[in-house]
DNA sequence: CGCGACGTTGATTTGCCTCAACGATTGTGG
DNA sequence: CCACAATCGTTGAGGCAAATCAACGTCGCG
Protein backbone atom coordinates (compact mmCIF):
# COMPACT_ATOMS: atom_id res chain seq x y z
CA UNK A 1 0.00 0.00 0.00
CA UNK A 2 2.70 2.42 0.63
CA UNK A 3 4.56 1.53 -2.31
CA UNK A 4 1.15 1.82 -4.49
CA UNK A 5 0.91 5.25 -2.95
CA UNK A 6 4.45 6.23 -3.81
CA UNK A 7 3.11 6.01 -7.60
CA UNK A 8 0.22 8.56 -7.06
CA UNK A 9 2.55 10.72 -5.59
CA UNK A 10 5.00 10.61 -8.98
CA UNK A 11 1.62 10.68 -11.22
CA UNK A 12 -0.05 13.79 -9.33
CA UNK A 13 3.56 15.06 -7.97
CA UNK A 14 2.49 17.74 -5.55
CA UNK A 15 -0.81 16.39 -4.47
CA UNK A 16 -2.34 14.78 -1.56
CA UNK A 17 -4.83 11.98 -0.96
CA UNK A 18 -7.29 10.43 1.40
CA UNK A 19 -6.90 6.95 1.91
CA UNK A 20 -9.79 6.50 0.16
CA UNK A 21 -9.37 8.91 -2.46
CA UNK A 22 -6.15 7.07 -3.36
CA UNK A 23 -7.85 3.53 -3.72
CA UNK A 24 -10.43 4.76 -5.64
CA UNK A 25 -7.84 5.86 -8.31
CA UNK A 26 -5.45 3.16 -8.29
CA UNK A 27 -8.70 1.05 -8.33
CA UNK A 28 -8.52 2.38 -12.35
CA UNK A 29 -5.01 2.78 -13.25
CA UNK A 30 -3.07 -0.93 -14.38
CA UNK A 31 0.52 -1.24 -14.44
CA UNK A 32 2.01 -2.58 -17.65
CA UNK A 33 5.30 -3.63 -18.12
CA UNK A 34 6.31 -3.86 -21.66
CA UNK A 35 9.74 -5.06 -23.79
CA UNK A 36 11.44 -2.75 -26.33
CA UNK A 37 9.11 -3.44 -30.16
CA UNK A 38 6.44 -3.82 -28.61
CA UNK A 39 3.18 -2.08 -29.82
CA UNK A 40 0.18 -0.39 -27.29
CA UNK A 41 -1.78 1.11 -30.01
CA UNK A 42 -1.93 0.38 -33.77
CA UNK A 43 -3.70 2.81 -36.50
CA UNK A 44 -7.25 2.05 -36.80
CA UNK A 45 -7.90 0.18 -33.44
CA UNK A 46 -10.26 2.91 -30.72
CA UNK A 47 -8.03 4.28 -28.58
CA UNK A 48 -9.91 3.83 -25.05
CA UNK A 49 -6.72 4.39 -23.19
CA UNK A 50 -3.94 6.89 -22.17
CA UNK A 51 -0.57 5.80 -20.81
CA UNK A 52 1.74 7.36 -18.23
CA UNK A 53 5.10 6.57 -18.75
CA UNK A 54 6.67 5.87 -15.37
CA UNK A 55 10.34 4.61 -17.21
CA UNK A 56 11.32 3.55 -20.71
CA UNK A 57 10.70 4.84 -23.84
CA UNK A 58 7.42 5.42 -25.73
CA UNK A 59 6.63 7.29 -28.90
CA UNK A 60 3.64 7.62 -31.29
CA UNK A 61 3.77 7.52 -34.87
CA UNK A 62 2.10 7.79 -38.05
CA UNK A 63 2.40 6.21 -41.20
CA UNK A 64 1.90 7.75 -44.37
CA UNK A 65 0.80 6.24 -47.83
CA UNK A 66 4.19 5.83 -49.22
CA UNK A 67 5.47 3.95 -45.60
CA UNK A 68 7.28 6.48 -44.27
CA UNK A 69 7.15 7.08 -40.58
CA UNK A 70 6.61 10.28 -38.99
CA UNK A 71 7.12 10.92 -35.07
CA UNK A 72 4.66 12.66 -33.71
CA UNK A 73 5.59 12.48 -29.64
CA UNK A 74 8.68 11.06 -27.31
CA UNK A 75 7.29 10.11 -24.16
CA UNK A 76 9.68 9.26 -21.36
CA UNK A 77 9.38 9.58 -17.18
CA UNK A 78 6.47 11.56 -16.18
CA UNK A 79 4.90 11.86 -19.66
CA UNK A 80 1.24 11.34 -20.60
CA UNK A 81 1.21 9.53 -24.17
CA UNK A 82 -2.21 8.10 -26.31
CA UNK A 83 -3.01 9.24 -29.84
CA UNK A 84 -4.92 11.91 -28.52
CA UNK A 85 -6.91 12.79 -31.43
CA UNK A 86 -8.71 9.38 -30.78
CA UNK A 87 -8.48 9.46 -27.68
CA UNK A 88 -10.52 12.84 -26.79
CA UNK A 89 -13.19 11.87 -29.81
CA UNK A 90 -13.48 7.85 -28.54
CA UNK A 91 -12.54 7.39 -32.12
CA UNK A 92 -10.26 5.36 -34.22
CA UNK A 93 -6.56 5.68 -33.69
CA UNK A 94 -4.79 7.60 -36.93
CA UNK A 95 -1.46 6.71 -35.27
CA UNK A 96 0.69 3.66 -33.87
CA UNK A 97 2.04 3.65 -29.95
CA UNK A 98 5.49 2.25 -30.13
CA UNK A 99 7.71 1.13 -27.36
CA UNK A 100 11.11 1.78 -28.19
CA UNK A 101 12.52 1.36 -24.81
CA UNK A 102 11.82 -1.30 -21.73
CA UNK A 103 8.42 0.56 -20.05
CA UNK A 104 7.20 0.43 -17.16
CA UNK A 105 3.35 2.45 -17.79
CA UNK A 106 0.07 2.89 -15.93
CA UNK A 107 -2.74 2.96 -18.28
CA UNK A 108 -6.40 4.67 -17.59
CA UNK A 109 -9.25 4.35 -20.17
CA UNK A 110 -11.03 7.58 -21.03
CA UNK A 111 -14.44 6.77 -19.40
CA UNK A 112 -12.03 6.30 -16.10
CA UNK A 113 -10.37 9.57 -16.75
CA UNK A 114 -14.03 11.35 -16.81
CA UNK A 115 -14.93 9.52 -13.65
CA UNK A 116 -11.74 10.70 -11.84
CA UNK A 117 -12.44 14.84 -12.91
CA UNK A 118 -15.97 13.79 -11.74
CA UNK A 119 -14.83 12.25 -8.38
CA UNK A 120 -12.25 14.59 -7.39
CA UNK A 121 -12.00 17.79 -9.08
CA UNK A 122 -8.67 18.67 -8.52
CA UNK A 123 -7.45 15.96 -10.25
CA UNK A 124 -9.55 17.73 -13.34
CA UNK A 125 -7.49 21.17 -12.63
CA UNK A 126 -4.20 19.27 -12.08
CA UNK A 127 -4.97 17.66 -15.59
CA UNK A 128 -5.77 20.51 -17.10
CA UNK A 129 -2.58 22.46 -16.00
CA UNK A 130 -0.68 19.06 -17.45
CA UNK A 131 -2.38 19.93 -20.72
CA UNK A 132 -1.75 23.34 -20.80
CA UNK A 133 1.57 22.91 -20.95
CA UNK A 134 1.94 20.09 -23.59
CA UNK A 135 -0.59 22.53 -25.30
CA UNK A 136 2.27 24.89 -25.35
CA UNK A 137 4.79 22.95 -26.44
CA UNK A 138 2.95 21.62 -29.56
CA UNK A 139 2.59 25.15 -30.55
CA UNK A 140 5.60 25.89 -30.35
CA UNK A 141 6.84 23.28 -32.25
CA UNK A 142 4.64 24.41 -34.93
CA UNK A 143 6.70 27.65 -34.93
CA UNK A 144 9.70 26.20 -34.82
CA UNK A 145 8.72 23.97 -38.22
CA UNK A 146 7.48 27.30 -39.80
CA UNK A 147 10.50 29.72 -39.15
CA UNK A 148 13.43 27.18 -38.57
CA UNK A 149 15.84 24.54 -40.70
CA UNK A 150 16.20 21.30 -40.38
CA UNK A 151 20.06 22.71 -38.30
CA UNK A 152 18.38 24.84 -36.33
CA UNK A 153 15.30 22.34 -34.72
CA UNK A 154 17.78 19.47 -34.64
CA UNK A 155 20.24 21.54 -32.19
CA UNK A 156 17.08 23.32 -30.12
CA UNK A 157 15.87 19.43 -30.19
CA UNK A 158 18.81 18.06 -28.86
CA UNK A 159 18.95 21.33 -26.16
CA UNK A 160 15.34 20.63 -25.08
CA UNK A 161 15.18 17.14 -25.01
CA UNK A 162 18.51 15.38 -24.23
CA UNK A 163 17.05 12.67 -22.01
CA UNK A 164 15.57 11.82 -25.11
CA UNK A 165 18.14 12.42 -27.82
CA UNK A 166 20.99 9.37 -25.46
CA UNK A 167 18.05 7.03 -25.74
CA UNK A 168 16.21 7.12 -29.08
CA UNK A 169 17.98 6.15 -32.63
CA UNK A 170 18.90 8.62 -35.16
CA UNK A 171 16.23 7.52 -37.52
CA UNK A 172 13.56 8.68 -34.79
CA UNK A 173 14.31 11.72 -34.33
CA UNK A 174 14.69 12.22 -37.91
CA UNK A 175 10.96 11.37 -37.86
CA UNK A 176 10.68 13.88 -35.37
CA UNK A 177 12.68 16.61 -37.35
CA UNK A 178 10.58 15.83 -40.21
CA UNK A 179 13.70 15.14 -42.08
CA UNK A 180 15.47 12.15 -43.52
CA UNK A 181 18.20 9.86 -41.78
CA UNK A 182 20.74 11.07 -44.88
CA UNK A 183 20.42 14.54 -43.91
CA UNK A 184 20.44 13.76 -39.98
CA UNK A 185 23.77 12.20 -40.50
CA UNK A 186 24.71 15.66 -42.75
CA UNK A 187 23.85 18.04 -39.86
CA UNK A 188 25.44 16.14 -36.96
CA UNK A 189 28.43 15.82 -39.28
CA UNK A 190 28.38 19.42 -40.13
CA UNK A 191 28.07 20.34 -36.27
CA UNK A 192 31.07 18.04 -35.03
CA UNK A 193 33.06 20.35 -37.74
CA UNK A 194 32.21 23.42 -36.35
CA UNK B 1 -29.48 41.56 -19.28
CA UNK B 2 -31.31 39.70 -21.67
CA UNK B 3 -29.17 40.45 -24.30
CA UNK B 4 -25.93 40.25 -22.57
CA UNK B 5 -27.13 36.88 -21.02
CA UNK B 6 -27.27 35.72 -24.58
CA UNK B 7 -22.99 35.99 -25.04
CA UNK B 8 -22.70 33.63 -22.28
CA UNK B 9 -25.47 30.87 -24.21
CA UNK B 10 -23.21 31.67 -27.28
CA UNK B 11 -19.75 31.46 -25.17
CA UNK B 12 -20.86 28.68 -23.25
CA UNK B 13 -23.04 26.88 -25.31
CA UNK B 14 -25.21 24.31 -24.24
CA UNK B 15 -24.52 25.08 -20.12
CA UNK B 16 -26.81 27.61 -18.26
CA UNK B 17 -26.92 29.36 -15.46
CA UNK B 18 -28.16 31.08 -12.66
CA UNK B 19 -28.98 34.52 -12.61
CA UNK B 20 -26.54 34.83 -9.66
CA UNK B 21 -23.73 32.73 -12.17
CA UNK B 22 -23.90 34.58 -15.56
CA UNK B 23 -23.94 38.09 -13.59
CA UNK B 24 -20.52 37.12 -11.80
CA UNK B 25 -19.24 35.71 -15.19
CA UNK B 26 -20.20 39.11 -16.86
CA UNK B 27 -18.37 40.79 -14.54
CA UNK B 28 -15.14 39.09 -15.88
CA UNK B 29 -15.64 39.36 -19.51
CA UNK B 30 -14.51 42.98 -21.65
CA UNK B 31 -16.52 43.59 -24.69
CA UNK B 32 -13.87 45.03 -27.18
CA UNK B 33 -14.77 46.14 -30.61
CA UNK B 34 -11.53 46.43 -33.05
CA UNK B 35 -10.82 47.61 -35.97
CA UNK B 36 -9.12 45.98 -39.38
CA UNK B 37 -5.08 46.31 -38.75
CA UNK B 38 -5.53 46.75 -34.92
CA UNK B 39 -3.07 44.87 -32.62
CA UNK B 40 -4.17 43.21 -29.60
CA UNK B 41 -0.55 42.06 -28.06
CA UNK B 42 2.75 42.57 -29.39
CA UNK B 43 5.55 39.97 -28.64
CA UNK B 44 7.41 40.95 -25.79
CA UNK B 45 4.64 41.90 -23.66
CA UNK B 46 3.22 39.98 -20.60
CA UNK B 47 0.36 38.36 -21.66
CA UNK B 48 -2.20 38.66 -19.12
CA UNK B 49 -5.85 37.78 -21.13
CA UNK B 50 -7.11 35.05 -23.72
CA UNK B 51 -9.97 36.42 -26.27
CA UNK B 52 -13.11 35.22 -26.98
CA UNK B 53 -13.87 35.80 -30.91
CA UNK B 54 -17.81 36.87 -31.32
CA UNK B 55 -17.34 37.78 -34.73
CA UNK B 56 -14.99 39.29 -37.65
CA UNK B 57 -11.10 37.66 -37.88
CA UNK B 58 -7.95 37.43 -36.02
CA UNK B 59 -4.39 36.01 -36.17
CA UNK B 60 -1.73 35.05 -34.15
CA UNK B 61 1.32 35.82 -36.24
CA UNK B 62 5.32 34.72 -34.70
CA UNK B 63 8.27 37.16 -36.55
CA UNK B 64 11.58 35.53 -37.37
CA UNK B 65 14.64 36.99 -36.81
CA UNK B 66 14.79 37.97 -40.65
CA UNK B 67 11.60 39.73 -40.59
CA UNK B 68 9.09 36.96 -41.99
CA UNK B 69 5.87 36.55 -40.77
CA UNK B 70 4.56 32.59 -39.47
CA UNK B 71 0.65 32.51 -38.88
CA UNK B 72 -0.23 30.12 -35.99
CA UNK B 73 -3.64 30.49 -35.79
CA UNK B 74 -6.93 32.11 -37.43
CA UNK B 75 -10.28 32.66 -34.97
CA UNK B 76 -13.32 33.56 -36.24
CA UNK B 77 -16.79 33.26 -35.09
CA UNK B 78 -16.74 30.86 -31.35
CA UNK B 79 -13.29 30.53 -31.32
CA UNK B 80 -11.01 31.44 -28.44
CA UNK B 81 -6.98 33.29 -28.92
CA UNK B 82 -3.99 34.42 -27.41
CA UNK B 83 -0.33 33.49 -27.22
CA UNK B 84 -0.84 30.53 -25.15
CA UNK B 85 2.50 30.06 -24.56
CA UNK B 86 2.45 32.97 -22.66
CA UNK B 87 -0.84 33.13 -21.37
CA UNK B 88 -0.54 29.90 -19.63
CA UNK B 89 2.62 30.68 -17.73
CA UNK B 90 2.20 34.25 -17.26
CA UNK B 91 5.20 35.06 -18.96
CA UNK B 92 5.98 37.48 -22.05
CA UNK B 93 4.22 37.21 -25.82
CA UNK B 94 6.41 35.46 -28.39
CA UNK B 95 3.30 36.23 -30.95
CA UNK B 96 1.56 38.90 -31.73
CA UNK B 97 -2.02 38.99 -32.41
CA UNK B 98 -3.80 41.28 -35.23
CA UNK B 99 -7.11 41.75 -35.92
CA UNK B 100 -7.54 41.20 -39.58
CA UNK B 101 -11.02 41.75 -40.31
CA UNK B 102 -13.29 44.10 -38.20
CA UNK B 103 -14.00 41.98 -34.63
CA UNK B 104 -16.21 41.94 -31.64
CA UNK B 105 -14.24 40.15 -29.11
CA UNK B 106 -14.77 39.47 -25.19
CA UNK B 107 -11.50 39.16 -23.28
CA UNK B 108 -11.00 37.57 -19.72
CA UNK B 109 -7.74 37.83 -17.87
CA UNK B 110 -5.58 34.50 -16.64
CA UNK B 111 -6.86 35.55 -13.17
CA UNK B 112 -10.50 35.66 -13.66
CA UNK B 113 -10.05 32.88 -16.08
CA UNK B 114 -9.11 30.58 -12.78
CA UNK B 115 -11.53 32.26 -10.52
CA UNK B 116 -14.56 31.58 -12.83
CA UNK B 117 -12.83 27.72 -12.53
CA UNK B 118 -12.75 27.54 -9.05
CA UNK B 119 -16.04 29.22 -8.62
CA UNK B 120 -17.87 27.29 -11.30
CA UNK B 121 -16.14 23.78 -12.00
CA UNK B 122 -18.08 22.80 -14.93
CA UNK B 123 -16.48 26.00 -16.53
CA UNK B 124 -13.14 24.24 -16.21
CA UNK B 125 -15.47 20.97 -17.63
CA UNK B 126 -15.95 22.75 -20.18
CA UNK B 127 -13.02 24.55 -21.48
CA UNK B 128 -11.16 21.59 -21.00
CA UNK B 129 -12.75 20.05 -24.03
CA UNK B 130 -12.69 22.78 -26.35
CA UNK B 131 -8.66 22.50 -25.02
CA UNK B 132 -8.85 19.14 -26.34
CA UNK B 133 -10.28 19.64 -29.55
CA UNK B 134 -8.02 22.61 -30.25
CA UNK B 135 -4.82 20.31 -29.05
CA UNK B 136 -5.98 17.27 -31.33
CA UNK B 137 -6.28 19.77 -34.27
CA UNK B 138 -2.35 20.89 -33.32
CA UNK B 139 -1.56 17.55 -33.31
CA UNK B 140 -2.97 17.06 -36.53
CA UNK B 141 -1.31 19.99 -38.21
CA UNK B 142 2.05 18.72 -36.93
CA UNK B 143 1.62 15.85 -38.38
CA UNK B 144 0.03 17.60 -41.52
CA UNK B 145 3.45 18.90 -41.69
CA UNK B 146 5.63 16.08 -41.54
CA UNK B 147 3.43 14.09 -43.91
CA UNK B 148 2.16 16.13 -46.56
CA UNK B 149 3.28 18.71 -49.09
CA UNK B 150 2.80 22.36 -49.64
CA UNK B 151 -0.13 21.81 -52.11
CA UNK B 152 -1.95 18.94 -50.14
CA UNK B 153 -1.64 21.20 -46.96
CA UNK B 154 -3.17 23.97 -49.07
CA UNK B 155 -6.17 21.68 -50.36
CA UNK B 156 -6.76 20.36 -46.77
CA UNK B 157 -7.13 23.81 -45.44
CA UNK B 158 -9.98 25.32 -47.95
CA UNK B 159 -11.24 21.45 -47.00
CA UNK B 160 -11.15 22.73 -43.45
CA UNK B 161 -11.55 26.29 -42.98
CA UNK B 162 -13.73 27.29 -46.11
CA UNK B 163 -15.08 30.03 -43.98
CA UNK B 164 -11.74 31.45 -43.01
CA UNK B 165 -9.86 30.82 -46.38
CA UNK B 166 -12.74 33.73 -47.58
CA UNK B 167 -11.99 36.46 -45.15
CA UNK B 168 -8.12 36.57 -45.59
CA UNK B 169 -5.34 37.66 -47.79
CA UNK B 170 -3.48 34.97 -49.48
CA UNK B 171 -0.30 35.77 -47.86
CA UNK B 172 -1.72 35.23 -44.06
CA UNK B 173 -2.77 31.58 -45.66
CA UNK B 174 0.93 31.15 -47.32
CA UNK B 175 2.22 32.20 -43.74
CA UNK B 176 -0.16 29.48 -41.60
CA UNK B 177 0.92 26.57 -44.64
CA UNK B 178 4.41 27.36 -44.42
CA UNK B 179 5.57 28.55 -47.50
CA UNK B 180 5.64 31.99 -49.83
CA UNK B 181 2.98 34.35 -51.65
CA UNK B 182 4.86 32.79 -54.65
CA UNK B 183 4.47 29.18 -54.33
CA UNK B 184 0.80 29.55 -53.04
CA UNK B 185 0.23 31.79 -56.52
CA UNK B 186 1.60 28.33 -58.19
CA UNK B 187 -0.43 25.61 -56.35
CA UNK B 188 -3.43 27.78 -56.77
CA UNK B 189 -2.76 28.35 -60.59
CA UNK B 190 -2.04 24.45 -60.61
CA UNK B 191 -5.30 23.85 -59.05
CA UNK B 192 -7.68 25.78 -61.50
CA UNK B 193 -5.69 23.88 -64.47
CA UNK B 194 -6.53 20.39 -63.30
C1' DC C 1 -6.65 59.66 -61.17
C1' DG C 2 -2.71 57.87 -59.03
C1' DC C 3 -0.58 55.29 -55.50
C1' DG C 4 0.14 51.51 -52.56
C1' DA C 5 -1.10 46.89 -51.52
C1' DC C 6 -1.71 42.48 -53.43
C1' DG C 7 -1.09 38.77 -56.58
C1' DT C 8 1.25 36.63 -60.55
C1' DT C 9 4.96 35.09 -63.50
C1' DG C 10 9.76 33.97 -64.84
C1' DA C 11 14.72 32.79 -63.95
C1' DT C 12 17.74 31.01 -60.84
C1' DT C 13 19.25 29.02 -56.44
C1' DT C 14 19.10 26.03 -52.56
C1' DG C 15 17.93 22.84 -48.82
C1' DC C 16 16.61 18.61 -48.46
C1' DC C 17 15.20 14.12 -50.81
C1' DT C 18 16.10 9.91 -53.43
C1' DC C 19 18.75 6.23 -54.74
C1' DA C 20 22.80 3.56 -54.23
C1' DA C 21 26.78 1.88 -51.99
C1' DC C 22 29.41 1.19 -48.26
C1' DG C 23 31.27 1.37 -43.08
C1' DA C 24 30.17 0.66 -38.19
C1' DT C 25 27.80 -1.25 -34.50
C1' DT C 26 24.90 -4.44 -32.21
C1' DG C 27 23.04 -8.67 -31.07
C1' DT C 28 22.78 -13.58 -31.34
C1' DG C 29 23.51 -18.52 -32.08
C1' DG C 30 27.02 -21.88 -32.58
C1' DC D 1 33.61 -15.73 -26.89
C1' DC D 2 33.90 -15.32 -31.49
C1' DA D 3 31.58 -15.07 -36.17
C1' DC D 4 28.51 -13.34 -38.81
C1' DA D 5 24.17 -11.18 -39.98
C1' DA D 6 21.11 -7.65 -39.37
C1' DT D 7 20.47 -3.12 -38.13
C1' DC D 8 22.01 1.43 -38.10
C1' DG D 9 24.65 5.34 -39.68
C1' DT D 10 27.49 7.65 -43.28
C1' DT D 11 28.84 9.26 -47.78
C1' DG D 12 28.27 10.54 -52.68
C1' DA D 13 25.73 11.80 -57.03
C1' DG D 14 21.87 13.55 -58.96
C1' DG D 15 17.03 15.44 -58.70
C1' DC D 16 13.09 18.12 -57.17
C1' DA D 17 10.02 21.14 -54.48
C1' DA D 18 9.96 25.34 -52.82
C1' DA D 19 12.74 29.67 -51.88
C1' DT D 20 14.75 33.82 -53.61
C1' DC D 21 15.15 37.69 -56.49
C1' DA D 22 13.16 40.60 -59.83
C1' DA D 23 9.65 42.45 -62.73
C1' DC D 24 5.19 43.31 -63.91
C1' DG D 25 -0.23 43.21 -63.85
C1' DT D 26 -4.37 44.43 -61.17
C1' DC D 27 -7.32 46.01 -57.89
C1' DG D 28 -9.21 49.10 -54.32
C1' DC D 29 -9.15 53.33 -52.12
C1' DG D 30 -7.92 58.20 -50.75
Amino acid sequence: MNIEKSILSEIYKGMSFSCEEALFIESKLEKLELKKGATLLKNGETVLHQYYVYNGCVRTYFMDRSGKEHTLQFAVNDWWISDYTGFFSSTKAIMNIEIIQDATLYKISRKDTEALFCEIPRLETFFRKKMEGAFASFQQRILASLATSAKERYVSFIGLYPQIEQRVKNYHIASYLGITTESLSRIRKELTQE
